[in-house]
DNA sequence: TTTACATTGTGTCAATAAGACACAGGATAT
DNA sequence: ATATCCTGTGTCTTATTGACACAATGTAAA
């Protein structure tokens, strides 16, 4: 594993695009919340949005994607580009002057790693059962951090974080977020706090849903829940066709 | 003027961060039209975005507004990141080679110049007659493009291009698009005709007219337009508070 | 000078969507 | 059994949207 990082950090002028990296702010929903991926750092006691860096031939998306499969083990992950973060005061040069340092490695001024760094941000829906958080091979951990409750992060990367949040809410209406972090089959309270988490607001429960019914987009299924304390809810799932189709024309606006 | 160029794509390599370019869609409005300023490219027959390569240490936006200020000779300029290009196919390095050849300069495989390059996409919206087009040092032409006549344009800007515009609608609502696009003063049919070109589909002119007031971020002067064959419009103006106040909730949804 | 024309200013009415709220239903916990 | 807590559904009011009609007013033509 070591010798792998070793390795890439050496190689790594050769291999890659200079000066060109990739971040992803990967969300999750369970428990009623909004989750993100994060790595702890092995070199530096903070935490960090998954990354990597794009082969000199490689799609930069594709760089996005290779970092979402080999950190959650899943493929066909809904992703978006969202923004490029360039300022050169970004690059902490250091913090990578110590992880070169720590593994032996010479770190010359010329070094790829320690040049500046242009990252191209994006974001990922996944199903936050499906996911198998693993940590690469700089990182200690790989964990899901509540939104609600973040540790500091590296760089720049609490910034990146919060424009793909941004993103996320403007995008609420063009892009089939719940369909992407909920499982097969929900409940109309858990679409609800899915929608409240992103808004950063609470909505009506009964306005809600007729708006959310009103779109035609959800299946009500014969099934309920089991093993709620009250009432037991209906389980809904997507229709992927109609939704499919109702997004074409944006899901009407306003939440 | 050549001589700068033979000068830049020498010492490219040394000056700018590897790679990276950006490129500007700069959005003008005139005679109920909206425009694109483009660039006629001295080695090719093709029309193509302003755009220009990012210093070392400089911040990209810096490079746009450089690239902005430049080609249209205005500053303070509204200028947004919109989308990053990355696809290893779309640098068209024939074509750079072709350029190089024909300024003599060397053009050996690793030539910074012929590089795989990623490009940040920015959109700007300027007022049509402040600007004064001057083609840059590659280009035998700089001049305003109606929208709906385009003519072929080099590599993937043809793409950028429709990119910027989807941006341009969807963000409509939450940014001040008529302010930056229209002159000091402008009637209310004029505005109107910004955004049908924009949203690309007719609006009724009463119900226009009584949502854009609702939003209470227009002025009406005591003037009237004059010279028209009918009936004298009212001249509005923006006013920059209310709109800056009202653009923080974002003006309501829905074109 | 009068009239035709094109386009603007303003208002109304109906249909639709959004916001606020009340009450009955049903599964577990005591 | 019954209390509790949340769910399912409906209604009423208000705000927004869409469709449309008519009077007003500058130039151009007669």
């Amino acid at each position: 594993m070591e010798e792998e990082v070793e390795n890439i950090l050496q190689k790594g002028g050769e291999l890659f695009h200079p000066g060109l990296s990739v971040d992803c702010v990967i969300f999750g929903f369970h428990d009623n919340q909004l989750k993100v991926l994060l790595l702890k750092m092995k070199h530096a006691d903070k935490w960090a949005l998954p990354g990597g860096f794009v082969y000199k031939e490689e799609e930069v998306e594709h760089a996005a994607v290779r970092v979402l499969q080999s950190r959650t083990g899943l493929g066909n992950i809904f992703l978006r580009q969202f923004h490029t973060f360039g300022s050169p005061s970004r690059s902490d040069r250091k913090l990578n002057r110590e992880l070169l340092v720590s593994l032996d490695l010479e770190a010359h001024e010329n070094h790829w790693f320690l040049q500046r760094f242009i990252t191209v941000g994006y974001y990922a829906l996944v199903n936050f059962s499906s996911a198998v958080p693993r940590p690469d091979a700089t990182s200690e951990a790989c964990a899901w951090w509540d939104l609600q409750d973040m540790p500091p992060l590296a760089m720049d990367h609490n910034h990146i974080l919060q424009q793909a949040l941004e993103t996320l809410r403007k995008q609420l209406n063009d892009q089939p977020v719940g369909y992407n972090l909920l499982p097969e089959k929900f409940t109309m309270p858990e679409l609800q706090r899915l929608y409240e988490t992103i808004l950063g607001k609470q909505l009506d429960r009964r306005n809600f849903q007729r708006k959310m019914l009103g779109y035609g987009i959800l299946d009500r299924l014969e099934e309920r829940k089991r093993g709620v304390a009250h009432k037991a809810p209906y389980l809904y799932s997507f229709n992927k066709e109609k939704y499919a189709a109702a997004l074409q024309d944006g899901l009407q606006q306003g939440w």
